[in-house]
DNA sequence: GCTTGAACCTCTACCTACTGTAGCTTGTAG
DNA sequence: CTACAAGCTACAGTAGGTAGAGGTTCAAGC
């Protein structure tokens, strides 16, 4: 059995968040010492490096959450999980094509940067000037 | 002058957001009719706008809160602004390429999934398959 | 067997960057 | 002058944890 510090080291996680986890739910109440510390056995190792695997794919607890309740209750079909991994592939895809674009804009303004004294400086007036932003919110486009 | 449901219009911003950005001290009290409503002047516009686009970019309100003071305090040199860019720079590069190996990731996983009953799901399997992980803790690598 | 101190416990507050709600007041168009 | 949209304050909640206070337990060394 092992001890909540020695689950953390393993699967590379806080001790508060594996207290986090049990708290909403996602993981179960473990078994206490009769001083009332808690003692994992493997099953919970398996799940709580699940759980770290899929955070680190980008997974929101939520998905998790219906990645395990999948997997806890099997007689479903593999389309529901793979629903799920498409979903998150899209929001994977946005995100990058997102920050793709910030970086070209702040590449951009740190070219144009005229390194001389502020009131030449181009980084701010670059997010200064917003008049494609404004006009943006005023036409309604 | 503005009344705030103008000001957030313009800028695309949530009324609540504008309020919560004079609390927090990046917008300056502004003032207020004898009903006690806020009124707001262009330079209040300007100075919205310039952090709604650098929060567009990327940028946390405590990196905006130092490029207001740069420019609020002008006799100081480009190159603190060119600094706070580069920074942001440096983390949208970081946060790309840990998006493209998830995305690399998921398509794997996806690709694998036999779209069978759930016991065959690769997906799940892959998620559950932890020993690279738990390998890396372990080793201290 | 006893001591020591690292690791555990609970509880609460805090973080970012907002968003939402309740209950009330003000401004303005018709 | 009335109706009601829009404003006000204050507080709670969101995700996904993290940090600290103040107290208890476990296990190793002597």
């Amino acid at each position: 059995m092992l001890a909540i510090g020695t689950l953390a080291k393993r699967t590379g996680t806080k001790v508060q968040t594996i207290r986090y986890y049990e708290q909403i739910g996602l993981l179960p109440e473990p078994g206490r010492t009769e001083g009332g510390q808690r003692r994992y056995g493997n099953a919970d190792l398996d799940r709580l490096a699940f759980i770290r695997h899929a955070r680190q794919l980008g997974f929101t607890l939520e998905a998790i959450r219906e990645l395990l309740n999948l997997s806890d209750n099997p007689p479903r079909s593999c389309a529901e999980v793979d629903v799920i991994a498409h979903r998150q592939l899209k929001e994977v895809e946005a995100r990058i094509a997102r920050l793709e674009a910030l970086r070209t804009e702040l590449k951009r303004m740190l070219r144009e940067c005229s390194r001389e004294t502020i009131s030449d400086c181009r980084v701010l007036e670059v997010l200064r000037d917003h008049g494609a932003c404004l006009a943006d919110h005023q036409t309604g486009a």
